[in-house]
This record gives C-alpha cells, sequence and structure tokens, in this order.
DNA sequence: AGACATATCT
DNA sequence: AAGATATGTC
C-alpha cells in the first residue's frame, strides 16, 4: 500500500472526519483553491485520510448494519452510527458503499481470485455489465421473506440492493431506475392477483416520485418460453411474478424463474400466484424465496399463496440447481 | 447546510 | 483496484 495513504490518521479521535474540515456547502473556486493550498503548504501534515481497510470483518460488520438497518434506511449516516466503529467515517462508508453498490468491492484477500467456470465472464475485468445488480433495495413486499444468508457476496447486498435502490435507497441512476421496476397489477377481473406488488418506503417512493414506472405485468398470460427479465444475459430479476400459470406447467430455470445462461443473474423474489402444480427449477438463490409461501402479496390480501414446497437438490440439473416444487394448490383471492 | 449519489482521483 | 476525495443535487 502506498506509504502515502496512511498518512494522516485520525489522531484527533473525531468519529467523522478527522483531521479533515467538514464541507460546509459550496465553496467557490477560490476558496477551494487556498483550501488546497493550505493543506499542501501550510498543513503539509494534513493531506489525506487514512485508507481504511476493508476487511472482512470490517465488511461484515458493515453487512450487519445493512440487514439491521433494513431497506430504505440503508443510509451511510445510520450506517455508520449502527457500525459504531471507532474512527470510521460517514464519508468512508460512502465510499464504501458505493463500490459494493457497484459491485466493485472485493475483500482484501479476494482481490486476486480468479473466477473459474461459469460466471468468469462478468468476474474479471474493468467493470462489470451488470454490475448494478446489487445493493439497490428491495422494495417492501409485505410479508415476503427474503433469505440473505444463502446469497453469495455479490448479492449480499441485495436486500437492499433492490431498495437496493435504495438499499441503497436514493439512487437516481438509469441502471438503477431499470433494475428495480416497479411490478404493477392492475386490478382486473381476471383471476390474476389485484393490486399487486406495492412498494412502501422511500425506494419506492423514490422510483414513483420521479415518475418511473416498471413494466405493468397485470394480467398476464404466462406462455411456456417467454421469459420476464431477459433483456440481456446480465440480467438481475428482483421480481419475477407470474400470474395465471398454468395447470402442470414446470418452469425451467432457462426459462421464466431463473437465470441459466445468464450470468450472475439472481432472483431475488420469485412469486408465483395462482399456480396450480407448478414445478420450478431455479438456481439456489432462487431458494431465497421459500417464503414466498403464504406471503400475501399486497395490502389488499389480494393474494395469499398457501401453498407447501419441497426443495431438494436435483441431480437433473447442474450442480446449482435446486428443485422446488409446489405441491399444493395456490389459494389466490381477489 | 448537511446528507447523499456519483464522478474522479490517487 | 481499493479507497479517498471532488462535485453536484436535493
Amino acid at each position: 500500500m502506498n506509504v502515502d495513504y496512511i498518512f494522516n490518521n485520525n489522531i484527533a479521535g473525531d468519529n467523522e472526519e478527522p483531521n479533515r474540515e467538514k464541507k460546509r456547502g459550496r465553496k467557490s473556486s477560490k476558496e477551494i483553491q487556498e483550501e488546497i493550498h493550505q493543506t499542501i503548504v501550510i498543513n503539509q501534515d494534513v493531506r489525506r485520510q487514512t485508507c481504511t481497510i476493508w476487511t472482512d470483518d470490517l465488511h461484515a460488520k458493515f453487512m450487519e448494519a445493512i440487514h439491521q438497518l433494513g431497506e430504505g434506511r440503508c443510509y451511510p449516516k445510520e450506517i455508520l452510527e449502527v457500525m459504531n466503529v471507532p474512527g470510521l467515517t460517514r464519508t468512508q462508508i460512502s465510499s464504501h458503499l458505493q463500490k459494493c453498490r457497484s459491485n466493485s468491492w472485493r475483500a482484501p484477500r479476494k482481490q486476486k481470485a480468479i473466477c473459474h467456470s461459469l460466471s468468469q465472464a462478468s468476474s474479471s475485468g474493468t467493470r462489470q455489465k451488470n454490475s448494478f445488480k446489487n445493493y439497490g433495495a428491495m422494495p417492501r413486499l409485505p410479508n415476503l421473506q427474503c433469505n440473505l444468508d444463502q446469497m453469495e457476496r455479490g448479492s449480499e447486498f441485495s436486500f437492499s440492493a433492490p431498495n437496493i435502490n435504495n438499499i441503497f435507497a436514493r439512487g437516481k441512476s438509469l441502471t438503477q431506475q431499470l433494475y428495480h421496476p416497479q411490478p404493477q397489477v392492475q386490478p382486473q377481473a381476471q383471476n390474476n392477483v389485484g393490486g399487486g406488488l406495492q412498494q412502501h418506503g422511500p425506494s419506492f417512493g423514490l422510483l414513483g416520485s420521479q415518475g418511473l414506472q416498471g413494466p405493468t405485468i397485470g394480467n398476464i398470460i404466462y406462455k411456456p418460453g417467454i421469459t420476464f427479465n431477459n433483456s440481456d444475459h446480465y440480467t438481475q430479476s428482483d421480481y419475477n411474478l407470474n400470474l395465471n400459470a398454468a395447470h402442470d406447467t414446470t418452469y425451467s430455470g432457462s426459462g421464466i424463474m431463473s437465470d441459466t445462461n445468464i450470468d450472475e443473474t439472481i432472483n431475488y423474489y420469485n412469486l408465483n400466484a395462482n399456480l396450480d402444480n407448478v414445478t420450478t427449477y431455479s438456481r439456489s438463490a432462487m431458494i431465497s424465496n421459500t417464503g414466498v409461501a403464504n406471503s400475501t402479496i399486497n395490502e389488499l390480501g389480494a393474494a395469499n399463496a398457501n401453498f407447501q414446497q419441497n426443495i431438494g437438490e436435483s441431480n437433473e440439473h447442474d450442480d446449482e440447481l435446486f428443485q422446488v416444487h409446489f405441491d399444493d394448490q395456490v389459494n389466490a383471492s381477489l
């Protein structure tokens, strides 16, 4: 590491912005110039904040804070408070958050890790195509659970990733916006799920306030072969909502529900409504959706998926696949 | 004026 | 390339 980075440690003991004057609003370029001059010439030992090394432990703490805060509250300041690490600053958290959101952070010991096999294509190189896939804030899907612990790193921010947008909540980038479509199911007379998914809290509110809406997928009749989220090979499916699935339908991993052949795609939520004897194959990540069972999909209680799942490893597919079988019927009511 | 996201720099 | 810093917006 460059020694310069270690220059200026947090001698002052301030938690926030050690040895560095807090910014107070916009400065004129002249002020900035003067400040630079002072920093370099007059105050020579005030140059650069200590370089924080985000070790696994520190990152774990960071993630713990993320999870603790939950979607909609993953802001640097709050993360900082929850982490309660002496010397750590909000700026540093922001920086780390940025890296994580863009999926460009790697634990120090993993920096030279080589990705093998399936996902290698996007795992190295300057910037991942689907760099936006993580750290959005998950939308709030009432009573929908997501087992983050089963997700690999990279998707660990997911719940925030998807609020990932808000988990990272205030993101405004196009990618994030696109990445967090707001599924809307329009009430119809048909047997779809009225009301659909309604997002609450900052993330959804944010998107809504920006006039952005995801595709309206209400009243869609599923047709085998159609994929919901496959605009390219780097699709991330925050939501997969299948409505009106046909009896005895089987979804394959490469199909609507999952991401076979798609690098590093994660399905954060897979929601099947109105299913009857549907067998779903998916990557392990999808297993996080086991909480879908018995979920109330919207506040109106429009759909209650009361079905059981048998989850077991499947030999028929590649080793990351699980077989999920919904044996019981789904009871959906409007 | 502070917090944030994002761009840029080291 | 990880992390710090600059910049612009709200």
